[in-house]
DNA sequence: ACTACCAATTTGGTAAGACCAGTTCGGAGG
DNA sequence: CCTCCGAACTGGTCTTACCAAATTGGTAGT
């Protein structure tokens, strides 16, 4: 019995050591994991801690667990779920290259879409809380400060204004799993503004009741965002 | 202390008993729930089996965990994660009208805009699947039986077709929280007919490339899906 | 009356041990 | 070679115990 040893910080969470052990033994969906008590001994923990995290793992359908038989991998391109990808990326794990290419193409339909109804059924509310958001973007700009999270707050207000809780829902997923990149990207103090302006045309049109015009700005928006993602991709594919 | 018993089978499932708990008691996001151990002690059950439904519940970012504090509750409708819905669904737990109305949108959102890609970009194996499903369905339903789980397969197998498992993941979600409203929808054998010709028509336009024609087959065919949730939803307002 | 401080209580986090009821699997017996 | 049975194993659950941090409440000092 090898054990793994954790390394500071790595103990508090054991689903982030149980995800690489996973991938790093080259598991093919169906495969039995080692037992509870055996995974406990391996990673120096309780039983208990580590049938939290396999609930956790099993609710994101990473798992299956079989009473009295075993704990089995599924297949998780069929029927993963998509927060188990928020959750990788809260913790620390970055996302594979197809998934972010794959994870901006479907953000960019949802809100092409999203940014649609809500030109058709945006209340006053819906446009004064986006207004609100603009003028904090504003402070925060002004401020030199990165305003990841209120493009965020903004994109998500725009989703609210459709009216569909479950839309916002699925569309704050995505937003949680790529925190970190936006950061990234507002990092650079020169992309606010741009992205500032085109957040008020989007205001603009959806105010007017525009979904044409709302759709076209949202596109163009996030398709700039989208190709400094892709930029971003193939410098590291050559080793930058 | 009142103990709240298990009624057979809902001793195995302490998340099925946490959920209308909370509903019930209308806490709201912020409210604090008892305490581990209470818990514990109001439904009969170890604190290890409670910490392990709250583990679940927190991932689906349900609750909020402080150690040393308490158990919190979350803003459900802006944080709250797709597939707590999903398990609420798998818990036997309706979904509200306006949780209906909302998926039942999205859902033939996203697929109208999966079906356009999928269109552009359907390989040969792609529509080799949809063939397979088809026949497959074709004999479930010369059996008289009910086609509900051929009919998402090859729903989802029209996702796959874009080469985006992340769209996947999420349309997914959408058949998982609804399998059982599907089933009674096929329960009168007279709907299966008339959906195997759509989607038929939808494989054609799929494997012929044109995006335009796919798009409006599938909006034809879930927009006929949805009036018919749609009456059952006032139906059941009038109080049938 | 107000404030600063300290100690007891409460909280989630974790561990260890035990028992149960099914599954699994290998060896004994045909 | 096949069948059958039992021992070992597995997930599911409960109990007990301890820790560290946060909260709380009262007390002593101002």
């Amino acid at each position: 019995m090898i054990a793994i040893p954790a390394t500071g910080d790595e103990r508090a969470n054991l689903i982030g050591r149980l995800l690489p052990f996973i991938a790093h033994r080259r598991l093919e969906p169906g495969d039995r994991l080692p037992s509870e008590r055996e995974l406990a001994e391996r990673f120096g923990a309780s039983r208990g801690a580590v049938r939290e995290a396999l609930a956790v793992l099993e609710a994101l359908r990473v798992v299956e667990r079989r009473p009295n038989s075993g704990i089995y991998l599924r297949p998780v391109d069929r029927h993963g779920s998509i927060e188990a990808i928020v959750l990788q990326a809260e913790l620390g794990i970055p996302l594979t290259e197809a998934e972010v290419r794959e994870v901006v193409e479907l953000r960019r339909i949802l809100e092409m879409q999203a940014v649609r109804l809500a030109a058709e059924r945006r209340r006053t509310e819906d446009v004064q809380r986006l207004d609100e958001i603009l003028a904090r973007t504003d402070a925060v700009i002004a401020a030199a400060g990165n305003p990841a999270d209120e493009d965020a707050a903004f994109h998500l207000a725009m989703v609210e204004a459709t009216g569909n809780h479950v839309f916002l829902r699925v569309v704050n997923a995505f937003y949680l799993m790529s925190r970190n990149r936006r950061r990234a990207y507002f990092a650079d103090g020169s992309r606010a503004p741009l992205s500032q302006r085109q957040h008020r045309a989007m205001r603009d049109a959806v105010a007017a009741g525009d979904p044409d015009a709302a759709e076209v700005a949202m596109g163009g928006h996030l398709r700039g965002v989208e190709s400094y993602w892709m930029e971003l991709l193939e410098k590291r594919a050559r080793g930058d």
